[in-house]
DNA sequence: GGACTCACG
DNA sequence: ACGTACGTGAGTCCC
């Protein structure tokens, strides 16, 4: 791509007096730049509007929004030549009337939708989400995709070799166990070997089959009678599929996405799809790179940054847990935070009874766990299957839970009740997610409401904050006239890569963007940490 | 194309 | 008696 002072522009967008109108700014964004042409003065994204104002619907495409707004169906894409499925003729080889009646109905339809969405933000806080949140962050975003990020090749090569020779081994020792050869992918066969050849006892049932899900097969090896083979196959086959999913999913896969240009792989940023406010990645998606695993944090090693440079990773710690304290105003969540206090083991220390300095690893991986199930509004059902504990016992813990944080509790019951009345739960900054089924007579369906309503704002207000802290960092990087980069975001982290006489510029612009995206009445606290790669970055 | 499974926060 | 954690995206199997 040329320099930006030598990409052309449109004539009649770069008229600063002309409304301008898009469907969507992001993704005309970045097929114009790919053109080497700038949009720019957009005053209107069809998609974002429609997002804002109605988060749950899925889908804030052209097309969609004018079915939901309109009642209208533009011609679409492939009704105009369809030589073969799937196949687009370039406008350039279709009819002047054909395109001029395809271009000119959704023309029409932004215009049309810019009359009826406008209107209804044009003031209030969806009206500042719009203006000052997400139409700035798309050109970010728009910025991220086109740019990238360079992945070690030769590093996945290695990877992934050494991963399908350990799967062909997998493969060769669960027939063996299996007494036959079979698909070791295939749940369907597993299946049949499992509950009709090994007679193993069925734990849990899928709408069309007997499950054999990793929580299913974990629970067999916990059940004594199940014989040493069975359990030699069971652990073959997590370890398979474990190793299977990585591989697939990720060493054979990302390579093959690298533009070959710039050596640089390319995700999307969905800006309207999660109905929490989230972004989401997708093609590929780069929010679920592997952790967990050992193969998984090696995966992430091999994220690297232009040679010579660095890279600089930056996450909130305990994002949601310190949304939930401002939300609520519990007097001991917030006090802990203010303190600067773990959590997990002050928790931990109201569910075992004993001084936080005592608290046992386990004990404090149990206390999280619980705190993330109030998050969730889990059921006590629910905790004792995770925690692998009886219901009483799960049962005590969120009664526990409650009575320490009292504030929780009634926050809770408030945002529940809210919602019911209102329609819709709302974030922070007031995002809001309509729930129709708070009202529903269908117990599971108004209980599934419900636990939406209590987590929207916790994860939509945590998601509001990163897309704030990501709108500053971009000003920053650019008003300090920084040569750093932004180039992934996964929820609660933002990735940089950077040349290293930067780094000190870069800490502190990051720390305190992101430190600063809200005033709450707890501390934002970020974790920094730079490194040859992303994987080291942490 | 639905169902299942599993990767992440 | 039932079902049971929020939010995503993607690969594979199989009809």
């Amino acid at each position: 791509m040329r320099s930006p002072a030598a990409k052309t522009s449109l004539g009649l967008l770069a008229d600063p007096e002309v409304e301008k109108l898009s469907a969507s700014l992001e993704r005309e964004s970045v097929a114009l730049m790919r053109a080497d042409v700038a949009l720019d003065g957009v005053r209107f994204d069809v998609g974002l509007a429609s997002y804002l104002l109605a988060s749950e619907r899925r889908g804030h495409e052209l097309e969609q929004v004018a079915a939901a707004e309109l009642d209208v169906s533009l011609l679409s894409r492939e009704s105009l030549s369809n030589p073969r499925r799937g196949v687009h003729l370039p406008l350039d080889e279709l009819a002047p009337e054909q395109v001029s009646a395809y271009a000119g109905s959704h023309a029409g339809a932004v215009f049309a939708l810019h009359d009826t969405l406008a209107p209804r933000l044009a003031e209030g806080p969806l009206a500042e989400l719009y203006r000052d949140m997400e139409l700035p962050l798309a050109r970010v975003l728009v910025e991220m995709e086109l740019l990238g990020v360079r992945i070690d090749l030769p590093r996945f090569e290695r990877m992934s070799e050494e991963v399908r020779g350990e799967l062909s081994e997998l493969v060769e020792r669960a027939h063996e166990l299996a007494g036959g050869s079979f698909n070791v992918g295939s749940p369907r066969q597993l299946e049949t070997i499992l509950f009709d050849q090994m007679q193993l006892p069925v734990l849990k049932k899928t709408k069309t089959s007997r499950s054999t899900s990793h929580d299913v097969l974990t629970d067999l090896l916990l059940h004594p009678e199940v014989p040493e083979p069975a359990r030699q196959l069971i652990e073959v086959v997590l370890e398979h599929r474990s190793l299977a999913k990585l591989e697939g999913t990720y060493l054979s896969a990302l390579p093959k996405l690298v533009d070959a240009g710039t050596g640089r792989l390319r995700t999307r940023y969905n800006q309207a799809v999660a109905a929490t406010g989230r972004l989401s990645s997708s093609d590929p998606n780069l929010q679920n790179i592997p952790i967990r695993s050992e193969l998984g944090r090696r995966v992430r090693a091999a994220f690297v940054p232009e040679p010579g440079w660095k890279m600089l990773a930056a996450d909130y710690s305990q994002v949601e847990l310190r949304v939930l304290a401002h939300l609520s105003h519990d007097a001991a969540l917030v006090d802990a935070y203010t303190r600067g206090a773990d959590v997990h083991a002050q928790t931990a220390t109201a569910l075992f009874g004993v001084d936080e300095a005592d608290v046992s690893r386990e004990q404090r991986g149990a206390a999280k766990t619980v705190n993330f199930a109030v998050i969730y509004g889990q059921s006590e059902f629910a905790l004792s299957r995770n925690l692998r504990i009886p219901r009483r016992e799960a049962r005590r813990y969120i009664q526990t839970f409650f009575e320490r944080y009292e504030g929780v509790a009634r926050f809770m019951d408030e945002v529940v009740e809210q919602a019911r009345t209102r329609g819709y739960a709302e974030t922070l900054f007031g995002r809001r997610r309509v729930i129709p089924d708070l009202r529903t007579k269908n117990r599971n369906l108004r209980a599934a409401a419900e636990r939406v309503a209590r987590n929207t704002p916790i994860q939509g207000t945590a998601a509001d904050i990163l897309k704030r802290a990501m709108v500053t960092v971009a000003n920053e990087l650019k008003g300090q006239g920084l040569s750093a980069r932004m180039l992934l975001t996964v929820h609660d982290e933002l990735v940089f890569e950077f040349p290293p006489e930067e780094q000190q510029a870069l800490e502190a612009l990051v720390e305190a963007a992101m430190a600063g995206a809200a005033e709450l009445s707890v501390p934002l606290a970020v974790n920094l940490g730079v490194g040859e790669s992303w994987g080291e970055a942490h």
